[in-house]
DNA sequence: ATTTAAATTCATCGCTTGTTGAATTGTCAA
DNA sequence: TTGACAATTCAACAAGCGATGAATTTAAAT
């Protein structure tokens, strides 16, 4: 019965191995996208299935749980991120030594990959920031996956950011990173709400503009609080 | 059938008129704490209607649908927050005249309120805190409520900061507002990341650490940012 | 050719959701 | 004292929730 040539509704697809776990994907790009506007608790599965083009039945089955999903939205990128902040870091040490990078440099390695990554062709980018501005913002997601995710590179980017301004106490560099994370968090979560604003002048989407002035705004502050 | 001896499970209670509507505040308070936690549809009324220890039909007696109630939250302290804010940078402008009034002071009118809520008796600052970080980084809430309830006093505060700073385009006023809000969000979300980031170092819940901290930094962006 | 495993749909489970109408009890003015 | 109204509980509603086991089809391994 089988081999009509109407595909089957139900059953393994006649795959070509090209849309191998393409399903897969989908379903992570489509979760991106409404965790991000909506949240863990606004997102149900059924209209994450829908918004796929995929049965229900199909996320469980790649991703497990609805919470096991929400984790691997959320760490899929974050490698991807803390790698490219990692060699950018890297490039401006070896382009500084024997120096110590200067702050500016090393909030723009921790800055540049985000607008990149936005500005880039790839939509889902645009998506895993505001997921990122959620996370980051909420007290139950927050401690978990933020710490789980990005503590490692907290640590390397404070290292640097000590030896750059050699007279601050600990205290003050993550008092200051924290306020780069929140400044940072909410510019790309991208609500559009500096458009209403500033009655239509600034742009959520000027990616350049924002990055343009938050560099300097960031160092900036560190040099205030960090040498005094 | 009534005057029993115990009072009766259904129907209008023996009111005192002291604790007329005392309920719907417990309402409120409940409410603020719980969207701040989970977000709007992290909170189901049945949990919302247990935590105010109150019947859940009384929610939609008091405050009619769930979405009302949210608006009905969010806007209660804002109205009191605004009216800190305003005055405080009024004070400001009287002692500094007939000089604009230096950017430290703009932004300690803007950011002290926050620390003396959060530091007051009354525990709902904090939350409200917290629901303020959601708001502000939601896609969906931020437009809506932030500028039904904020914009207002945006227009004073960057008018204030205009003339501190008279050689600012006011496209860099409103982005350095943006990365101020953005910061002062996240540090009073008290989410508890400084303190897993920090390895101990930072406490969340030590407001005057962050606050004086937090000024000159945002003082220093902005003078970097327009003052060029 | 047969068996095993992978990928998919479907139907359904037991619970929970926001909302509402009816019933009940108390207050206060006429 | 009667009647309007305010405040509360209770029970129920249709819809939707996350999860899963069974059935089905195809691909790969033997």
């Amino acid at each position: 019965m089988s081999r009509s040539k109407t595909p089957a509704k139900v059953g393994r697809p006649r795959g070509s191995e090209k849309d191998k776990s393409e399903r897969g994907e989908r379903i992570l790009n489509a979760a991106e996208a409404l965790f991000a506007l909506h949240g863990y608790d606004g997102v149900t599965l059924r209209t994450l299935a829908n918004a796929a083009g995929v049965d229900v039945a199909l996320i469980n089955y790649y991703f497990g749980p609805k919470q096991q999903l929400f984790d691997t939205v959320f760490k899929r990128r974050a490698q991807i991120l803390n790698e490219e902040r990692l060699t950018a870091l890297r490039a401006a040490q070896e382009a500084a030594t024997p120096n110590p990078v200067p702050v500016e440099k090393i909030i723009e390695a921790f800055l540049r990959p985000l607008e990149v990554a936005q500005e880039s062709d790839d939509e889902g980018w645009k998506n895993y920031c505001a997921l990122l501005a959620y996370v980051n913002n909420s007290a139950v997601w927050g401690p978990v996956l933020m710490s789980k995710h990005y503590n490692e590179l907290v640590d390397v980017f404070i290292e640097a950011l000590r030896q750059a301004l050699p007279k601050a106490a600990d205290a003050d560099l993550y008092w200051c990173y924290h306020y780069m994370s929140g400044a940072m968090s909410l510019t790309f979560a991208n609500t559009g709400r500096i458009d209403k604003m500033s009655h239509g002048l600034c742009r959520s989407d000027d990616f350049q503009a924002a990055y343009d002035r938050m560099i300097p705004f960031i160092a900036a502050g560190f040099r205030q609080v960090c040498e005094a």
